[in-house]
RNA sequence: CGGGCCGUAGUAUACCGGUAGUACGCGUCCAUGGGGUGGAUGUAGACCGGGUUCGAUUCCCGGCGGCCCGACCA
């Protein structure tokens, strides 16, 4: 894409009222659009790396046998009455509105109970299961307190997964290989060696339920980490009947801020019970469908890949959520000798398939410089004089800012898609 | 929900009980062209309502909005 052409523009200083490192950061390089408190909109640049995100969390899902759909954002008051949270007193987030035609329905903050009802009309026999199914939902929630940016919103993109299954063993091979699954997914966008299985408070089915857990200063969860074994604990259950139980010893854990960046949880039949989702095993008896609920916060995990990469002149995306994959920098002016060899270049880049933000705009080389650090993307390739002359494009990295000179073919090679 | 702070051009800020100044941005022009270049010129602003006052952007009250701490947070 050429940057001449994108609408968004980068700024100097970032708004008064975010303090937030993401925040900051994403509005100044023109990712996101704060509408109102705890509600930003994704600008090209913001929604291609929400897109990237997605794309992983999406392939990784698919690879589990998981089948995408996407449930309602409005949601019946009738459903989340079965199961007891439909009042507010036991669920204070809800945004709720009267229909016009008489009634009342609520936004979706969550879709557990909306879609294990709606399994009622396809499960019914053990020869249906194991059922999973995803979707990448917009939440609604009406938070009391919005804040840190995108990692606390009122409206939020989440990857919700559910597993219908016949009973506890067969749950726990999926809630095994969504975990693996999960621990792929946050190595895949660059977290993987700051991110945990975290053994958290279980709730009414289970002594744990998993969350996974990015150390960074942000967070707001304290947790205890057992690098030797690649998991942790979070404090709210770090008492020693658990430790025992974990087999870990107090002295191996390091405690360290981190951020919930996913959690899964087992429900066992209880919740299928209260929506009535049934099926007949193979003695014909009516057993309630295990469920497991399967969430990342997708808006939240690139706001905490902003906040983790960032540096003190700008974001610093890994490669497989960038934007863009690389930056190219024409410092030529007017058609001169110099911005047609850029020219030619960003049609070869592009006829490669490579994704590239071409910066064909009249500006100076440091505004251009700046520009390219603040937006972070991984790989820039500055076409000058200097580079012209010596038949050598100059590529620099943008989380090391090394720099090396190679060929156009070179760089095919290596940055191809 | 308890507590605190704050609303001035698109953005960031300043001053002031007598209708607002600067920087960035944006427009035009000249110079410049490898780390936010220099100059000229133009553009654009007091959240809303009420009160006090001769006069309110400034003081007071209310509303709305924003941020922070705590609480909350499948």
């Amino acid at each position: 894409m050429r940057q001449s052409r994108l609408f968004t523009k980068t700024r100097r200083e970032a708004p008064k009222d975010e303090v937030s490192k993401n925040a900051q950061l994403l509005i100044r390089a023109g990712f996101i659009h704060k509408e109102m408190a705890g509600v930003y909109a994704y600008l090209p640049l913001g929604l291609r790396t929400l897109e990237k995100i997605k794309a992983i969390v999406r392939e990784e899902m698919d690879a589990l046998g998981a089948q995408e759909l996407i449930m309602t954002s409005l949601q019946r008051k009738e459903v989340w009455e079965k199961t007891d949270r439909w009042d507010e007193a036991k669920v204070d987030v809800w945004f709720k509105s009267k229909l016009a035609a008489g009634g009342d329905v609520g936004f979706g903050w969550s879709h557990e109970e909306p879609i294990t009802e709606m399994m009622t009309q396809y499960l019914s026999s053990y020869r249906d299961l194991p059922v999973y199914v995803y979707q990448f939902q917009t939440k609604l929630r009406n938070e009391l307190r919005a804040k840190s940016g995108i990692m606390r919103g009122r409206e939020f993109v989440m990857k919700d997964m559910y597993s219908y299954t016949a009973d506890a063993a067969e749950h726990k091979k999926i809630y095994d290989a969504a975990i693996d699954a999960y621990l792929r997914i946050y190595r895949r966008v660059g977290l993987g060696d700051r991110t945990f299985l975290t053994f958290a408070s279980g709730g009414a089915f289970t002594e744990f339920s998993h969350e996974f857990q990015t150390l960074s200063d942000v967070g707001e969860d304290t947790v205890y980490v057992h690098r030797g074994r690649g998991i942790a604990i979070n404090e709210e259950v770090m008492r020693d009947d658990v430790l025992s139980k974990l087999g870990v010893a107090r002295n191996e854990l390091e405690k360290a801020k981190a951020i919930e960046v996913g959690n899964i949880f087992d429900f066992g039949g209880a919740k299928s019970e209260q929506l009535s989702l049934f099926f007949k095993n193979e003695a014909g008896e009516n057993v309630p469908v295990h469920l497991g609920s399967y969430g990342i916060g997708v808006t939240r995990l690139m706001g905490v890949l902003a906040e983790v990469f960032a540096d003190d002149k700008g974001l610093v995306w890994p490669a497989t959520v960038a934007p863009f994959r690389i930056h190219l920098i024409s410092l030529g002016k007017d058609g001169d000798e110099v911005a047609r060899a850029a020219e030619d270049l960003y049609e070869v880049f592009k006829n490669a398939g490579l994704e590239v933000l071409f910066d064909d705009r009249d500006l100076r080389a440091g505004e251009k410089f700046a520009d390219a650090d603040l937006i972070g993307i991984p790989t820039r390739v500055v076409v000058g004089r200097d580079a012209l002359a010596k038949g050598a494009l100059e590529v620099t990295d943008r989380a090391t800012g090394a720099v090396e000179l190679i060929t156009r073919e070179e760089i095919l090679r290596t940055y191809h898609a």
